[in-house]
DNA sequence: AAAGCTTATGATAGCGGTAACATTTTGTCA
DNA sequence: TGACAAAATGTTACCGCTATCATAAGCTTT
């Protein structure tokens, strides 16, 4: 269409342009706009309506670069396919732009390397902060984040050494409460259905918690309850019905992992197994289909919204010069009994 | 901790030290980066060696303002709440960094002027392309962007006159397809649950389409049949209860809208009443609940995966170049019948 | 009304890269 | 082997904005 010569190109309004029609310098109509108390009223009048007239958009490429600013957070989650994230995205969405906050975001497919890419590229980008969902990292990873020296919150377990700060609640503990919960119930024979623990360290720790929570009450385990299962309806029922199918089968089945407990409670019903007079069920996560399934379904609450939010609000406070003593936060977990246990 | 000095703060490791350590000029190190082939063999290696020794991370702000080519690309949502869109920014996000591109993620709240705000925000960031849900913009939004003159693909419906380029379905013929389906079933009375209409274009097509299924069809329109909800499991659950409540009872219920035909059908089993024999259920989406649930639910696929894919993709072409003649893509939809009719 | 402040605005020099053109090196062929 | 094109590298200016320091304008104060 056009010629594409570098003079020739229309790259838009410059902020030169808005001066010259208010008749003051750029380095004013700069201030009017990042610091509005510093110019006169009257001054910003004039610079506003100008702005207004030729539909100025500031460039916050040069902006961020000539001031070492940057109005960027990125996020880093293991997957986007599980809806999983939405509520915690969206808590920190709103956040963030909020106050003037763009986020820029990311998943990993839970592989470490990708990971490392990742950041690589929100570093070359200059993002102010980040949050990473995985807790787990390259030493290289590592190493450019500590050098980059910004705000990085992880947020996928609650962390005792961060690399820098972590909000989050114990999957450990929770996975724990959960086990100990169907325990005091009156369980006898609880499996216990793992996410896919390949690099996935929250996986391994709500294993660990449901076994912790055994060897202290004294339960001796046992292996054949124990699978591992990906996180999907399918999943759940698929592992609903290998449980079923060993010698001496569980009275109760923990999923400690995103969704699946519904597929299984959809299995159930298929097999016209009762829940929870055959099997009892409970679940890590809290979806809302969990509440309305008939029976429903004993879960896990986790602080998804908060720590969204909270991851959000801690890094802007130290984008913005606020120090924050915090190094991690525990959102904690709340367990909310239902019909199926 | 440290003096913020200009000249005294480590911003890190720039491209010129890079040259130097590899004995070559800057631009040398840039064109390595971008353009490999227009470098010698040997110089490249001794560039990326550097590279790898000082840890060089190029700074794309600067990159960018130079060149006035971007990488990153913004997607615009109504909203974030529901898991509904992550299967579209999963693919799209997956072409995208595939290609080097970085994803800016942002919801609108359903509100038209939060879009405008938004849009500004990402061009501000000057986003080589956009990608925007809703298809009902400010006036302003729409001289914002055809000014800037970056690709912007829509992808809440298919549109006949795109802004620029639409890549979607169409609502209207899906929800009339689905309404045909029905009546050619044999069912007599069907309600019509819409999302809510106001700024969401797409619930109102939704809402034509059924009209027009029925008129077409010579089936006089119930006004009683038809309500609004929002999008929740709650809200379904809801509406189901309002249409059982009028005189004559439909016989079948086509929920338009996300996830409200789930929480339809739970309120059916806690009511005890039978899908389809009592009434039948069709929704708009699919979900993977609707196929797992007892009855499954008779629904209408939505090319989720497909629209972010080649909204990504169209929009990478535009800007590497290649003139896509597309203008409008239709990736159509797929009625799955199930149990519940 | 002049001195002494505070407040508002301007001039200048980058931020860290890349485009465009200039120059050097290398390769090729008569 | 000299001439010349192609390939590799360098030089310079500038992308659009802001930090910093300098200057001008407005306000007290006595």
């Amino acid at each position: 269409m056009k010629k594409a010569s570098r003079s020739g190109d229309n790259r838009g309004v410059l902020m030169n342009d808005v001066a010259r029609r208010a008749n003051v310098s750029p380095m004013t109509v700069s201030r009017a706009l990042s610091n509005p108390d510093m110019v006169s009223e009257k001054t910003r009048a004039k610079i506003l309506e100008a702005i207004e007239q030729t539909g100025y958009v500031p460039n916050r490429l040069a902006g961020s670069l000539a001031s070492n600013r940057s109005n960027t957070i990125g996020i880093i989650l293991p997957s986007l396919k599980n809806s999983l994230f939405a509520e915690t995205i969206q808590a920190a969405s709103d956040v963030l732009s909020k106050k003037g906050y763009l986020l820029l975001i990311a998943d990993s497919g839970h592989l470490l390397e990708e990971e490392e890419k990742l950041v690589e590229a929100f570093l070359g980008q200059r993002v102010g902060g980040m949050i990473l969902h995985n807790t787990l990292h390259s030493e290289r990873t590592m190493a450019m984040i500590s050098n980059a020296g910004i705000p990085v919150v992880e947020t996928g377990d609650l962390l005792a050494e961060p690399m820098d700060m972590s909000v989050s609640y114990s999957n450990f503990e929770a996975s724990k409460a959960m086990t100990a919960f169907l325990v005091k119930k009156g369980y006898k024979r609880i499996g216990f259905v793992a996410m896919l623990t390949e690099n996935n360290n929250r996986a391994r720790l709500r294993r660990d918690g449901y076994l912790a929570a055994l060897d202290e009450l004294g339960i001796k385990v046992d292996g054949s309850l124990m699978i591992e299962a990906s996180s999907s309806l399918e999943a759940g029922r698929d592992a609903l019905t290998r449980l079923l199918q060993i010698e001496t089968k569980p009275d109760a089945v923990f999923f400690a992992g995103d969704i699946m407990a519904a597929g299984a409670a959809f299995e159930c019903k298929h097999r016209n197994i009762k829940i929870p007079e055959d099997i009892a069920i409970a679940s890590f996560d809290d979806l809302a289909i969990l509440q309305h399934m008939t029976p429903s379904i004993t879960s896990l609450q986790i602080p998804r919204v908060a720590i969204g939010h909270e991851a959000a609000e801690i890094i802007i406070s130290r984008i913005e010069g606020r120090e924050t003593s915090v190094v991690t936060k525990d959102l904690g977990f709340k367990i909310t009994q239902r019909q199926s246990t």
